[in-house]
DNA sequence: CTGTTAGCGCATTCAT
DNA sequence: ATGAATGCGCTAACAG
């Protein structure tokens, strides 16, 4: 029962006195094998803990049953559960996953796509955060017959499928909730400007504020780079801003953080929002309101159209390219 | 210059008028190429963006170049960390890296295991969850000759090697602590029965009370299983414990919760302790002082240990198992 | 120094 | 219904 040596095909058409071909035939349920066979080879195989080397597989048939996933940081909650999801996914649907982190600069980016496309992964989830001055890697590694999907961000000018959460609806939703709830000066604490999250976010926070006649002030708007001179500003602003719409929940909890030094009492004050919904939000004090994403859904839908467009490839059907959005929904809690 | 197909060997061997081997041998550096030769032949690669097969190599060589991840979960900020830290590691040293996770019962963690022996890779890190009555599925995935290493939890029994932390010592260091602060009733939220970082936590929480001549008591020991029933203990013995000592942040964090809840000052009445030291806890009410339990180093001891006997095994030295131990250090918040 | 040959494990012709 | 032969892309053993 326990074999200590890899067994292979050969080993089991010798044990049964049949050729490789009948054994693999077998395995594979073709139709003109009696079922008698059939059965006899699988319980063998199976007895054996028989398993087709993927590797010789991969070499004489296309497909490698792998997709490559790119994010950039495992630390960052969002990607987690979206992670958590594509797994969940491929793993049913029998596929791998190879992750490789993208890294800092738009340069290790572009390397870790490669290392994804060397290893001849069946598709790409790439979660991109820089804008790329040069795409053409990306269109190399369509070129070498690998469907790449972009998560969460979107790239101008790639023909691709999308999978991306409705940034722009989702703040303008929670900013409309603030000025409903009376908060007419409205920080907005910008992510940072590579990604298209962030412009969509600030995009749709404008809006609000249009939408309801309130002028839209530069200095409300904080691209927050450093630390540092976040605060300052935040300081050079108190007592003008009754709310705080935050690109993301670390801002957020940053912000809180700031707001308990500076005695500034959240929310009678200043009324917060996050984005993301990350599950500490529910252990902050006060509780953060936040924004969710449906990263659960992000992960299920990125898989389904990326093993969908790998199989019109395969059958050689015209591939549509879609944008899937999702929906957003403000969770409320006692920061607002 | 850019293909629109995979370019393999023997297209540049026709371009450059040599046979495959010699290009193969150029590519590799073979010492008997003249390095005329390999400049002209590795240019050309480069130019045509050639990336050998590595379903060829695979079949072909013994090693895949390809390590396996088992983890309980990707929402676990000590295995996001421990994760990043893995990954970094593997890829400076050119692997690459499968995930899966193990899910919620032993027989998953089995399966998710073979999955990973299935992918033929080179070696498996994996953060066992349960305790498997029946280990044998572990020693026939190393019949295979596939190497595994057990990350954060130890298995009874088995030889292999493993990368801990050192939860004893941890606990004790932090039950130890508020002793020294004039703690004496002190609570442990124990963590799951199953997994055995809980039983060296708990051990490290008793051995410090026992130094200290204080008495165990059974009913301050509180396994928490569901929340309702832990909450409930803890209502039981209100104003009767002075300290809480988790096995992790999360079960900090709900302390804190309750605590905030039923209005009892943390830390002026109950000093709270966690376990991992998660980002979070830098954003709570007060900040939760933790253990931190350096998942950097876990990641990259766990990476050198393993591809250290996939190298043994491969030259047929003799491999020493060892269990590395890494330091956990006490990080004081507000919390105690 | 380089080319020829063979074979890794499997699925798929083409024969029978 | 089954077996023999072929080849996926690559490296290594064996010539020359």
């Amino acid at each position: 029962m326990k074999p200590n040596q890899r067994i292979k095909l050969s080993d089991l058409a010798s044990m049964l006195n049949l050729s490789t071909s009948t054994i693999s035939r077998a395995l594979n349920d073709h139709p003109r094998i009696p079922t008698e066979t059939k059965k006899k080879v699988k319980a063998l195989a199976k007895d054996l803990s028989y398993h087709p080397n993927p590797f010789a597989k991969g070499l004489l048939q296309k497909q490698t049953k792998t997709i490559g996933v790119l994010i950039p940081t495992f630390g960052d909650v969002f990607f987690s559960k979206t992670l958590e999801s594509i797994e969940e996914e491929l793993f049913v649907r029998g596929y791998k996953m190879i992750i490789v982190r993208s890294g800092k600069t738009a340069e290790q980016e572009k390397k870790a796509c490669w290392e994804l496309a060397k290893s001849h992964v069946d598709g790409i989830i790439a979660a991109i955060s820089f804008d790329h001055e040069n795409i053409s890697f990306i269109n190399d590694i369509n070129d070498e017959g690998i469907p790449m999907l972009f998560l969460d961000r979107v790239l101008e000018s790639v023909d691709a499928n999308f999978v991306i959460s409705d940034d722009y609806i989702g703040a303008f939703n929670a900013v409309k909730h603030l000025i409903a709830s009376g908060r007419k000066n409205i920080i907005h604490l910008e992510g940072p400007e590579e990604v298209s999250t962030a412009f969509f976010r600030r995009q749709g926070y404008e809006e609000a504020l249009r939408s309801e006649g309130i002028p839209i002030q530069e200095n409300y708007i904080i691209q927050c780079k450093s630390e540092k001179v976040v605060k300052d500003k935040l300081i050079a602003l108190e007592h003008h801003y009754d709310a705080v719409f935050c690109f993301n929940d670390y801002y957020a909890f940053e912000y809180l953080e700031f707001a308990q030094q500076r005695n500034i009492p959240v929310p009678i004050e200043v009324a917060v929002i996050g984005f993301s919904d990350a599950p500490m939000c529910q252990y902050t004090t006060p509780k953060l309101s936040s924004v969710d994403q449906s990263s659960g859904d992000m992960g299920k839908s990125a898989v389904d159209l990326l093993l969908n467009e790998i199989s019109c490839l395969k059958n050689k059907k015209p591939i549509e390219y879609q944008t899937i959005k999702t929906k957003t929904s403000l969770v409320l809690r006692e920061s607002c």
